[in-house]
DNA sequence: ATCGATACTGATGGAAGAATCACTATTGAC
DNA sequence: GTCAATAGTGATTCTTCCATCAGTATCGAT
């Protein structure tokens, strides 16, 4: 969001010390992430962030102005990670319905692979399903070119990315209120159906939605 | 929730100190689902809504203990004041996928019709699609129909009605933000789309999608 | 008409946490 | 080696709002 213009135009100085504040920012910005994560989303406190961080609690102020600030900082920063994970694990496939498909999947195993990160999705991840920056451009894109490839029929890519997100936060969010579900099978399920759901036969899209899945290299 | 028992078993008078009892706590309900629909989720005081309800502070803590309490009571009128409405709309219909479809467009309408429950809908709708009482089971009776009857191919109903609600919450809170969109062909599409999910092919989808739909009796 | 019961009231207490600011420590320039 | 600049610190202040409770108004019963 705010990248906080470190703007090298006027300082020629990029070093060290510049070095130090990022780190500072990133170790905030990644405490809150966690925070988040483990705890629902509000009623976080500045104090119990600084701490995880092990930053001094006035420090805070010299990064964010604001707790809204940072929280959507750690939310755009969730967002663009799973979405650079999920690019690099679908860019060799060529039929745009797997790649489709594929994110889909992989994004459900979240629930398996980065709980935390899966609880962060649930919470917030509305908000994020219009946003002009992180996964839901990323997302239209993918579903773009499918539709241009002629592999789905799609009307509207704005209602087609609203549909499929949340569809998709649904399962995630079913999936951690109902333990005893099976993650992979649910998932794939739900791939399938958004492929019939996109014009493509039942068979069709259940053979897309049950190949083999490319795996997510490790995060952060 | 707490239906707080005014049990007529023990007390022979229900008579005019309950009712003024009664208006009370409604008054305080109502407000809350409001402010509740107004001013996102949280962030508003019990003061704000006892000054809506126009009733004096510490009354709230004589109906309830907490404001969680409060607002879960907000929340599940809303959900079955809605849930009502659908099914008196909807009950004359025979075929099983055309109520499914109606009760899909006709809940996407709330967004026109009833802006604040939409509102609330987007807002903590998520929560509820796993709870046992309300809509999601009133849904899941629903599609348990349309699939007994053959009109719809439905693997399970719980995953089901996961990717509709989250489907639909998807699709509200994209015409919340994007007010240049037609309400009426959004949801339409999405009715359509939803039926193709399971099974439906397009041009039949279509055009059970488009049928003139019973409208809702004025609500309170 | 009087009395007891209870729904209602709003001033007050008090906890939680956001924002501030005067201070220290570290860094890079000369 | 010294100095200026800036990152970092945490005790303190300010704000917000939940919760309590002693008191008042209203109601039904006798």
């Amino acid at each position: 969001m705010t990248t906080d213009g470190q703007d090298r135009g006027g300082n020629r100085a990029p070093n060290r010390m510049d070095r130090r504040k990022a780190r500072t920012r990133a170790a905030l910005v990644t405490a809150a992430q966690r925070l988040l994560a483990e705890q629902g989303g509000v009623d976080v406190s500045i104090h119990e962030i600084t701490e995880a961080a092990d930053v001094g609690f006035g420090t805070f102020y010299s990064h964010f102005t604001s707790k809204d600030e940072l929280f959507d900082a750690a939310l755009s920063l969730t967002l663009e990670e799973h979405g650079a994970l999920l690019d690099s694990a679908v860019g060799d496939l060529k039929d745009p319905a797997e790649v489709f498909s594929a994110s889909v999947r992989l994004t459900g195993r979240l629930r398996h692979t980065h709980p935390q990160m899966a609880r962060i999705f649930v919470r917030t991840g509305m908000s994020y399903l219009t946003s002009q920056s992180g996964l839901a451009p990323q997302a239209m894109r993918d579903l773009q070119a499918a539709a241009d490839s002629g592999r789905l029929d799609i009307d509207d890519p704005r209602t087609a990315v609203a549909m499929v997100g949340g569809a998709l936060l649904g399962v995630l969010h079913l999936l951690e209120t109902s333990p005893d579900l099976d993650v992979q099978r649910v998932t794939d399920q739900l791939a399938c159906r958004l492929l019939c759901m996109f014009g493509m036969t039942r068979a069709e899209a259940q053979e897309i939605a049950t190949r083999p899945l490319p795996s997510l290299s490790t995060p952060t």
